[in-house]
DNA sequence: GCTCCATAAGTGCAGTCTAA
DNA sequence: TTAGACTGCACTTATGGAGC
């Protein structure tokens, strides 16, 4: 899907791109390989074969930072289908909702492991650091509003610049709406009895359950919950981009 | 080469929605 | 309940084509 994207060049909207599509150049390759484009003016495309021969080197080296700089955001995930096996899918649990909570639970799962880390045994800068380490991708639901925000704000330390693919907005995209418990529902996933009512509130109740009663089942439930939250994202996001690819770039390949 | 008009992209603002 | 990214709308700006 990335290297169908053109509207990394200026003044290239979806309309632009859906019309320069049309025109049969579907990829990169394609618009650097034509002499002349019917639907571009030569001056333009003059202009754009640098543009696009720099976004090329950057997908060729794997620089997904780099590459996302010259992507609009809303079209990030686009690159996911690429970095997917770099990809980094992320859920945090807080004590609240305020900018300053703190951080319980972040689970951080990744394609060959999946790293749970908890406020007061094994959660901090170091760890969270590991965990992300090599990521080319983050997938979130809500993340760019909430959990990479207050992440910022609890560990400053830990660099989260990273591509973001935030399901929230990618799923509406697409049609869905409402939270992610729902979505799972619509999607028909599946979770264990033990968490199946689980959602945010209880899990800051659980946090305090153990805080002040040292109650270690609420803290598995919580830790649980938080895992299959963000191992969910996973198989999420792969319908999601299935999806969009069909139905929101506008055009069947 | 200039002007006008149509089209598309960019910008700014308010509203929506989701997280725990 | 709070914060902020995204969406949708209205308006502005840029670009390209047509006509003179």
């Amino acid at each position: 899907m990335i290297e169908h994207t053109f509207q990394l060049l200026p003044s290239v909207g979806a309309k632009k791109e859906k019309v320069i599509w049309e025109s049969g150049v579907r990829t990169w390759d394609d618009f650097l390989a034509a002499d002349s484009i019917e639907c571009v003016k030569p001056a333009f495309k003059e202009k754009s074969d640098p543009i696009i021969m720099q976004a090329e080197e950057l997908l060729k080296s794997e620089d997904a930072g780099a590459l996302a700089d010259l992507i609009p955001k809303p079209e990030h995930w686009r690159m996911y289908r690429h970095f997917m096996d770099d990809a980094a899918y992320l859920d945090i649990e807080t004590d609240g909702l305020s900018r300053d909570a703190l951080v319980t639970v972040v689970t951080v799962h990744r394609k060959n492991k999946t790293y749970t880390l908890t406020e007061g045994f094994d959660l901090d800068s170091e760890s969270l650091s590991d965990a992300l380490k090599g990521s080319k991708m983050l997938v979130t639901f809500n993340g760019s509003c909430f959990d990479v925000p207050v992440l910022k704000n609890s560990f400053p330390e830990v660099d989260f610049d990273i591509p973001q693919y935030d399901l929230r907005f990618a799923s509406r995209k697409v049609g869905y709406r409402g939270g992610l418990k729902p979505l799972e529902v619509e999607l028909g996933i599946h979770r264990d009895e033990d968490i199946v009512d689980v959602d945010g509130a209880m899990a800051v109740h659980f946090w305090h359950q153990w805080k002040r009663h040292g109650d270690e089942d609420a803290l598995n439930i919580l830790q649980e919950y938080n895992r299959a939250d963000t191992v969910n994202l996973e198989y999420i996001a792969g319908v999601i981009f299935d999806k969009l690819v069909t139905d929101h770039a506008g055009y069947r390949w």
